[in-house]
DNA sequence: GATGAATGAGCATTCATTCAT
DNA sequence: AATGAATGAATGCTCATTCAT
């Protein structure tokens, strides 16, 4: 799994027992409604980060062990299961932001822990205007930089987010290390202070 | 079209000496072929920057005015076909660092040029080592940057090279102006000085 | 709806008394069975008309306020669904057919209003043959046509069958007016008198 | 066949040699084209006499011995299938009006063997206003009509269209003299003269 | 007995690729 | 060397049906 995110990351719903049998696999009945939505949200996660947000919807409900008409009851469409994933990321950049010793460069590291980890992430705050979903989704990463910028700073909120943008438009590479690497390059390009790439729940241990 | 780059667009092979003959359009020999490969490379770049890189290469074909066997003949797969799309991208930049006066602010003016009108030369240096072909393409275009620097400067050609892709990560926005705004915002925000935007035709008229 | 038919029609079985319960609507017993039988029949009844009868069953389910189970266990598929829903059709016309100065004319008229109102009715009778449960269902129709019948004529029920499948292949048209205006030109060309086109209810008015 | 129609009847282009290969079955080149256009129509024929105007497409290809592709490559969509394979009916009962003694029956004689071999014919001249193609060919047919009445006659053009719809509408029965018995009563209960029923073709032989 | 979720077969449609002419 | 038709795998989406709760 690319992004995690969650410490309890569900399990897929799909190699359990009675799949032996002939025909169509076992009806679990509603008890798996919630398990199939963390699957599939989890699922999307890696195969939207692997493939980007083009990718085959089936291959979504494949790799959650769901059937195909699971994965239309839980989402309508393709952006609502984008918002789904891509919500997460989102929530544990504004808990950064709500500390209590947050400040600017704290939440960058969040940010560039996500942009490094999730490529539909990068997606999401590269491209604009994009369907209202996705518009308040990266309003509310503007949130919550602009509230952490420190007082008399020459940046304004769009330059903000103009620099998350570049710094999400340069982030490529095969590796984890690699991606890291290259975002922490670039906001030294940009002369910005940046703290420790991690998710929220890390905050804990340092 | 998006980015025509040439002054002699070629055009669509299609309802041509066809009248000449009965039913069929004949067979013309060698000198369709040139003008059949150059109405491709027109209509893909034209395709590919409205519809993206995955655009159906039944659309290019159909709008070159050429048959798909055509299309397959001239290029073997879609990839070959992108690369020389920017192929005339890179030529540009390398026509432009090539002449008497040519600075590292010029370049950048006629790389922020090309980023702001085609979507795929985007693509092409936002993504690294994406196949040999592409890896070719951003190579020359490393060169270029590299040669232009002057002496003595802190940045190394990876960062020249990480600064094109920044800019090209945040350039997005739904009219010309708006992406140019962009453009030079972000060389601001990453201290860069940039030259007139422009191809490399028009330095002539400076 | 298109052929209510019932002057009390039965009200969706949904948001009732589950305000007592908690989270789940509580399980009333065989009170609900019943009220949920007639709430499926009315949306069915609705769903036929405007979609035909090869309308998804989920809509029907959707309209009766009714879990898609509830809609399986009351009716085992389709066409015994349909049934009940042209049962109420036919029982209108034998109760027609049983009023103290019942004739053909008059039970024509109650024909035809269900012909022009109910696109499933239509099909009913159009189609002969098609399956045990329409059968039985033309069969009455077939039988009430018998017994009006005026002594010494010369038309046989074969015959009085086949003329209502004729008006009702002719009767289409997106407007109720429109339906009956087709209907009653379609008995014209035939030679029949028609009564006043009604259900049968409205008989006690005349 | 339902309905050949047509003397030659094109055979399937399927059963091939070469398809004892392992993969893809050959690509025979445009050769087939006409045959498999053909094909598809006839196929449709069948299978929309068979299943109705709603029958699925995939069926048709499979019959035709077409892949999916062609088929879409010959009849955008339904609807151009459908008037394709009704097209051929509407052409033979305009032929039958063509002829030297065409008469009100005669042509009558030519519709009703449509009917009665055509489901499709059948809800052609059912269902009114459905679609610009099916009025254009609807519209031929009542053409056609209107040409041949005797002077004087108390019948419209409407209702005639009327009377053929209510002869569609009761034409069905499992066997093919079953549907032709019926039609012919039909027509008799509304008094009118029919000749023999034979599609044009057969009019050599009288 | 009601509920609502799970399941996958099925259909429409698109498109990359091959190939006879 | 161009052409344009053939092919079927792949994908999106729907819906009938089953089943645990």
């Amino acid at each position: 799994m690319t992004n995690p995110a969650e410490p309890s990351a569900p399990q897929p719903a799909a190699p359990d027992a009675a799949a032996a049998g002939g025909g169509r696999s076992a009806n679990q009945g509603r008890r798996v409604a919630a398990r199939n939505r963390a699957a599939l949200i989890a699922a999307a996660r890696e195969v939207f980060a692997e493939q980007g947000l083009n990718a085959p919807l089936s291959a979504v409900a494949r790799r959650a062990g769901v059937g195909q008409g699971s994965l239309y009851r839980h989402f309508a469409d393709r952006v609502s299961l984008a918002s789904a994933v891509l919500d997460e990321n989102v929530r544990h950049i504004e808990r950064a932001a709500a500390g209590p010793d947050a400040d600017l460069p704290r939440v960058l590291g969040v940010v560039t822990w996500h942009l490094t980890r999730s490529t539909a992430f990068v997606d999401l705050l590269r491209v604009r205007g994009d369907g209202a979903e996705a518009q308040a989704l990266s309003g509310r990463v503007r949130t919550v930089l602009a509230r952490c910028q420190p007082a008399g700073t020459r940046l304004t909120a769009d330059d903000l987010m103009l620099a998350v943008a570049m710094v999400s438009g340069a982030v490529a590479g095969p590796t984890l290390a690699e991606r890291e690497r290259i975002a922490l390059r670039a906001w030294q390009l940009l002369g910005a202070r940046v703290g420790p790439v991690r998710p929220w729940e890390a905050a804990d241990d340092a």
